[in-house]
DNA sequence: GTTTTCCCCCAAGGGTCGCTTATGCTCAAT
DNA sequence: ATTGAGCATAAGCGACCCTTGGGGGAAAAC
């Protein structure tokens, strides 16, 4: 079996036309040399050269071998340079998954940095919601998905057995956003930052200057709610509460949900994250009570924390989640 | 450094879609896959494939280096198989150097039973005499130099030196065909036959029908000398027994000297592997006293023996002279 | 739900391989 | 004749590679 190392011996040797030569050119010693090409000679099953005194020769067997060989050492150098440039983030794409709050905050920052250090790293944005995002990730049609969930609602896993069993609009039990059953133990989870849930009210409501409001004191609004997986993280903290929200409208689209706000036709609880990017009019931002929270975290498969675009951009989303 | 052996593995990883399996397509075991793989990815510098439960998918940088793999291997194979060919006498270039007697005699039907068994063997051939054909082979211009030489003159070294001191008409004194002082000592020689000196007389002459004549004996004769070396050594035996011939016509052109012969201008000595592809007309061959004979030898660089072509061509030439 | 099966990782052992150092030989040049 | 360069060989040592045996985890089968 011919290996690379034989061939670049045999190179040396024919191109220095010496076996001390080429010792010198491969950063070894002379008998090393000799080993090899005999080794090499031995797998050809034919002398590959002749040695006339001073001077070295090649056979016809030789110039075969070479003439294959120079081939065969520029491919594998242009194979170490293409992985090298993988390696060293020269190059590299990396297929990002994210949901729409996401893109349109951590990401950019991130991305903008990642481009400034590394200018040959390809990212591309695909927007998907956290259980998606995770079947993509599985399925290997992106390398980092970030997605968020809430911690085990209320005090402990009845709580969480409630949610489990509340979880049937979805696809079956892979939601992706739910606490403990569901977890990601398969993957690896960068946590990026912890996302608070903000109250909403028209300004001129009656809460619309209040520093904090209990979630009680809500029960008789009218509801807007978000997301589907918010949306049901609403009526669980608010069962919790003791009432059940009465939700006139639903909308995945953050700056509907503020325009409805604005518009008097309700309240509503959004992610702090949900609104840095868009434009607030209209409406008062109030802390709700008890705190409820999010966690956005960046997923990824253990393996692929290895590849250096997929850690570099992890860190650079860490990195912007810290602000 | 990226070795052949890594691609391989990562090949039949990547064709196979299991660890286990590609050793089963490489013949050992699962946990030698991995160290493979894992030395593979250190060497990479990144994670080339990610585990994903039962399957294995290439990341950016595998698929990279798949691509040069498959590219690589194609090389190394066709290399293999060319080298292969050559070892296995499917395909081989020799080129063969011969004296015009040997051309005519040994060279055909050697080369009709190396074609016959290796049909894929190539074997050229060029004539020139022993001192020119050996530079050939010293140059690097041939493979195999067909020569002849004769023993030490007469009794030892008193006649060899003499030999030596009339060596200068050729080059220098790397003529070749001398007996001791220009020996081959660095090349391989492997004897193919001793050809003894044989007398031609014109039909009707006195020793016409003699089985064996004196050298002493064919004093007055006019004679017709063959090639330069021959003729030297015609001279040397001759003035060894007592007499300098009287030489009317030099050519090296066997069938002119028959033809001389059977013209009644002269007797000749001609070897007698010279007379076997020449039509014997109007000379009578008589042995001549005392024996002179001439050893036809196969000269080769010593490196070059282990050439498959090279070593069946000897062979076929040492079986054809055993004629 | 439990069991089975498959696949991979890990650790330890043994054998091979490859490189180095040291030595001797041959050839060419001074 | 001597010196220097180049290659071959042998011994020693370290690294590497492969194997065996055991374990864990996930998908498939019962």
């Amino acid at each position: 079996m011919i290996e690379a190392r034989h061939l670049r011996v045999l190179r040396a040797v024919a191109a220095t036309g010496s076996f001390s030569a080429a010792a010198r050119d491969l950063g070894c010693t002379q008998p090393a040399v000799s080993q090899q090409m005999k080794a090499l000679e031995q797998a050809a099953g034919t002398a590959l050269l002749v040695r006339m005194g001073r001077e070295t020769r090649l056979t016809e067997g030789g110039r075969a071998l070479l003439r294959h060989a120079v081939g065969i050492l520029a491919g594998l150098a242009a194979a170490e340079e293409e992985i090298a440039a993988i390696a060293g983030l020269r190059a590299g794409r990396v297929r990002l998954v994210s949901f729409p709050s996401g893109s349109s905050t951590l990401v950019p920052t991130a991305l903008a940095e990642l481009r400034a250090a590394h200018p040959g790293t390809q990212v591309s944005l695909v927007d998907a919601e956290p259980p998606r995002s995770v079947e993509l990730l599985r399925a290997g049609d992106c390398e980092i998905a970030l997605a968020f969930r809430y911690p085990m609602s209320g005090a402990g896993a009845g709580a969480a057995k409630a949610n489990a069993k509340a979880n049937e609009d979805g696809s079956a039990n892979a939601n992706g956003c739910a606490g403990a059953e569901s977890e990601w133990s398969d993957l690896a989870v960068r946590p990026l930052l912890t996302d608070r849930l903000v109250g909403l009210v028209p300004e001129g409501h009656r809460f619309a200057d209040a520093s904090v409001v209990g979630i009680g004191e809500l029960a008789e609004e009218p509801w807007i709610a978000g997301c589907p997986r918010c949306r049901r993280q609403l009526v669980e903290v608010c069962e919790e509460a003791g009432f059940t929200p009465r939700i006139d409208f639903a909308t995945d689209d953050y700056p509907a949900v503020i325009g409805l706000v604005g518009a008097g036709l309700g309240v509503a609880v959004l992610p702090e994250l949900a609104l840095e990017s868009v434009r607030i009019k209209g409406v008062r931002t109030v802390r709700v009570e008890p705190a409820v929270e999010r966690e956005v975290v960046a997923l990824t498969l253990p393996d692929l924390t290895r590849v250096p675009a997929v850690a570099a951009t992890l860190d650079r989303l860490e990195l912007a989640a810290k602000r």
